[in-house]
DNA sequence: CGCAATATTGACCACTCTCAATGAGGGTGG
DNA sequence: CCACCCTCATTGAGAGTGGTCAATATTGCG
């Protein structure tokens, strides 16, 4: 029940939002905390999602961008046969829906791949905030680029690396954003299934199994069902030949 | 004579920066005529790109976003192993360099696919203007945020389409694009080479080829050399399984 | 405990890549 | 003006990666 009421209660939530998601959202990009304060003061935190519920649907219409603050999202394109496009997972700090502004609805769907922490953040009053705090206009022009960065890499992921390379990919960008995060770079759980991690690097199940049972093979991981260990990460490092994920110079 | 002195004259560029340029960029979105001018005096237009010659590369410092006048860019990763990955081409009214914005550095090159003509818009100058007009915020969320739907299209694209289909959607994204600029939607001149349309699609040029001669053979299109004629849009459509790049809803 | 969903593994096949040869333009220099 | 060259594009043949189908674990959940 203590547990319990921790979760619910408001005051630990938004320290927590602020420590955890606005914190590695704003410090790195040199936010002061006294707008810090003022963009926390906008947001609010929406009961938690459960595994599987959505945050927001394709066609919705956009109101608010989010910030994970835990769990993990997955964010993906509905197509019309019934498949899906996985376009990303959002680990906890990483913003969500930037790309609805335009036509100001949503054009992805995003569901909680676990139970889902998030803090909303209404557009409209973002706006306005953005006319008393100059510097906040640059801040989200950072972070919606480099959301684009990302999808660039992925383009070069999807158009020029082999299986491996994109599985191997995968695992560390995994890696390496458990680590910014402070956890384990070498051991962690995936929140989302081998037909999302397919269908998110362009794969087919049965290739993202084999690719797993080859690396195993090889001595490079570890795989057990969702429990990944990373032996070597020199070596998993050698079998992209592409830039990695979220390196800041991408040229030869 | 006179047809050269009428491209350097700063008047008539500056009229047809803002038509061809500007207007396209600013009027879809809302921005008001006098916003426009005071944007438009900030920029400057540089001498016309050569075909082949660089706007910027990789790794170079960024200043200023682009906006293509007139003329086509592509935009390229490039790989370790001297090869590149093509992340997009653009055409006239389009903007470029909004991945750089994270690392105040280009992460990927710009080179003109023919004589091509650019406005320049230095990024700090813009930030001076959205702090006296607070729409313009807005207004490049939105541009951006366009970008970022372009390309996760592409990923879609990519991580579901065949060769016919990725052909497909970019013959309709050009015809498109071509459309809403005023000229024909069923026949212009490729400006890319077969290299970089393959390399663009995560294909080989050879598969590129055989693809336009079996479009060819079915009577969809007629294809010469860099000219292309789409003799019938809807069953081009028809080939597409996925939702077209560009269009707002992409759900099923 | 049993059903359903998820994951693994194998066999086969198709799509696309690679390699190779040929053909078509476009530019340069004689 | 033509011959030559070089790049780009097309076409064919063979090979390989990954997809599809199918069967069999394994796990989670009611």
């Amino acid at each position: 029940m203590s547990a319990a009421s921790r979760v619910i209660d408001l005051t630990n939530i938004k320290v927590a939002c602020r420590e955890c998601s606005l914190a590695r959202l704003c410090l790195p990009m040199g936010l002061e905390r006294a707008d810090m304060d003022r963009l926390d003061a906008i947001m609010s935190r929406p009961r938690p999602l459960r595994r599987g519920e959505h945050l927001f649907r394709a066609g919705d219409n956009f109101r608010s961008l989010f910030a994970v603050r835990s769990g993990s999202l997955k964010v993906y394109t509905p197509c019309q046969d019934g498949t899906e496009q996985v376009l990303g997972f959002h680990l906890p700090g990483e913003l969500v829906g930037l790309d609805a502004i335009e036509h100001e609805r949503h054009v992805c769907s995003a569901k909680g791949l676990e139970t889902t922490t998030v803090c909303t953040m209404p557009y409209e009053r973002l706006q306005d905030l953005v006319g008393d705090i100059p510097s906040l206009h640059h801040h989200f022009m950072k972070l919606i680029s480099k959301e684009l960065a990302r999808d660039e890499a992925m383009l070069l992921l999807l158009g020029k690396g082999n299986a491996e390379e994109r599985l191997a990919t995968f695992l560390l960008s995994l890696s390496q954003r458990f680590r910014e995060r402070g956890f384990s770079e070498s051991e962690f759980n995936l929140s989302m299934s081998r037909h999302d991690i397919g269908n998110y690097l362009g794969l087919a199940v049965e290739t993202v199994s084999r690719m797993f049972s080859r690396l195993q093979d090889e001595g490079v991981v570890t795989v057990h069902r969702k429990n990944i260990q990373l032996h070597d990460l020199g070596r998993l490092r050698a079998m992209i030949h592409l830039p990695e994920p979220g390196s800041p110079m991408r040229c030869g």
